[in-house]
DNA sequence: TTGAAAGCGCTAACAA
DNA sequence: TTGTTAGCGCTTTCAA
């Protein structure tokens, strides 16, 4: 590796294939009125000076960078790695390229973030979550593209919206524990204060127990989000000794309920026989232990798939994104072993 | 979202502000000499506007784009996720930031992504992987940046490395298994062709199976890489059919030992006691699971940490990157319940 | 189908 | 400490 070299631009391109740059520049582009000969010619001069197209500066002349701005609280979550696969995938074939920052469960680190990834000019930004500082609020609308945000149904959107209820989720959740019948109910969750969708799912879960008549007390807090497994395995140690009689536990993630999973096995507790269990989110590990673990499924990959879809149609009619606005997405109740009638 | 408003830019800045923009420049940047209250005063004005710096622009300009390429094969795994983590740790509060793409194990997709990821003018770029289409190393060459290549050896390195040997770590994982008195011992992993790093992975296994004279045909491959933990308990019922005998397995990751292990529950075969299980990556599940699996940490954040050095190393002494040359990680084994002496 | 001119928004280099 | 000038590499626009 040599930084000193100067990597070829298009007008070295357009010398060495005896054209001028802008027919450099058609040779690029797919749809250009451009002799297919000329094409060949200048691919082939291309090619032999190794040149490469500076997006930056295409970015720049052309005021569209390609980019769209996406952030999710955490990469290494199975579940928002499938919302960004379905984004990548509904934007290939097609000049757009996610730009992807994290937010560690934040607001303040999404409003860095935010900040950062408008600097890069993005056609469209897609942000995880419907609460944000008012400052992020306000850079996103000022910012003048299509915002869509996900995996929640904010009350007052910014902009367009591709998401679910969380709370609901949760109240799916306590309906089938009841019908199975259970009704001491705990619920295990990280602490409230960053993770508003799992602030979400433990509201729906108070909530529908209240509508039930039933004791919302066992409710088990430990760590920050994302809690891990092995928190969710410590959270079910502290409950089921503080609530001996617990007949059912309602988990914020899969990973956690599969923590207190672990720890029903480590304790000789029979699950479902003496405890029953739920979780969030179908990761795979939910499907696959044993026993299988009842879930909801949020359909994180449609999520990301349909908010590509609007960025398209979005970014196709030059911003006329209201008509396409709010889409609610149907969580999906999945019933294993873990929650069947003892 | 109103797409036609145009955005302020720092001539707007300045005029409001009563200063040259090369004036708003300054006030942007951390060292520049400037006037404190000539800073605040364009702030303001910035503030007031709703300005937003366009670093499409100043990379344009500066020809510092701000941006280090990073791949990794997939964006669903906690293993590179964590290499993720390690760098965005490593380049906080610098100027630089992550572009992430993935290549979903195959060359050809690495070869197309790093393709359009130079076009964005990356002052380094990080692959996943010492294998590469030939078009693909040409382009890294070419880019006169700093290369990094991780997660592997390889013997002729493009430029930098800070890997580790895959093959050694199934070594490792072998001699284990041995002196705890196994010997009929298989191999799972997901199709050779695509995962270098798990192909590696195996052909460590066999290497080490034969120096030690013992039976190497039990390997089972089962899809494509990454093999799923479904796919791991696939693979083990193939497997414990066709070798009834065998009394230990090595598994390619530790979510395909996970699914082995849960074979092995749904079929009342004991762990350790009957097979000793073992896998790769240190992912959370191995420890907390029931028995806890014995698994070979590559210290992945760490592999993006030390990336993250020799970038900052590379770009402040201009590209020297040479002396720095090749890291090698030693990876540790982590030795648990489910290989313990039956 | 191709080319010439102008300029995207910023910063390097130099001058004051 | 601030300003002026020039230009980064490309595309838009218009003309041929």
């Amino acid at each position: 590796m040599s930084k000193d070299r100067k990597q070829p631009t298009m007008a070295d391109v357009a010398r060495l294939a005896g054209v001028s740059s802008m027919t450099v520049s058609r040779a690029f582009k797919a749809e250009s009125y451009i002799n297919p000969a000329t094409r060949d010619a200048i691919l082939k001069a291309a090619a032999e000076l190794g040149y490469v197209l500076d997006n930056t500066a295409a970015g720049l002349s052309s005021r569209k960078t390609g980019f769209v701005a996406v952030t999710i609280p955490s990469i290494n979550n199975a579940n928002f790695a499938d919302t960004i696969r379905g984004m990548t995938d509904g934007l290939r074939q097609t000049r757009l390229q996610v730009l992807l920052g994290y937010t560690n469960y934040s607001v303040d680190e999404e409003e860095r973030l935010v900040a950062q990834l408008l600097t890069r000019r993005p056609e469209a930004i897609v942000v995880t979550g419907g609460r944000h500082t008012d400052a992020c609020r306000r850079m996103l609308q000022n910012a003048a593209i299509p915002v869509i945000e996900t995996w929640d149904m904010p009350s007052d959107p910014i902009d367009a919206v591709v998401g679910f209820s969380n709370a609901h989720a949760s109240e799916l959740l306590v309906d089938h524990l009841v019908s199975t019948g259970r009704t001491r109910i705990a619920f295990v969750g990280g602490d409230v204060s960053d993770d508003t969708r799992g602030a979400d799912r433990r509201r729906g879960f108070v909530r529908k127990m209240q509508e039930l008549g039933l004791d919302t007390s066992r409710l088990a807090s430990v760590g920050s989000p994302p809690i891990s497994m092995r928190e969710g395995a410590q959270a079910f140690s502290d409950l089921i000794e503080k609530w001996p009689d617990t007949d059912a536990v309602a988990c914020v993630s899969d990973p956690a309920a599969f923590g207190v999973l672990t720890e029903c096995q480590r304790r000789g507790i029979a699950v479902p026989d003496q405890i029953a269990l739920c979780g969030f989110g179908a990761y795979e590990i939910s499907d696959v232990c044993v026993p299988a673990i009842t879930t909801v499924d949020p359909q994180c990959y449609e999520i990301g798939k349909n908010a590509a879809g609007l960025i398209l149609k979005a970014i196709d009619t030059n911003g006329k994104l209201s008509p396409l606005g709010t889409l609610e997405l149907e969580s999906i109740l999945r019933i294993r072993s873990s929650s069947a009638r003892s």
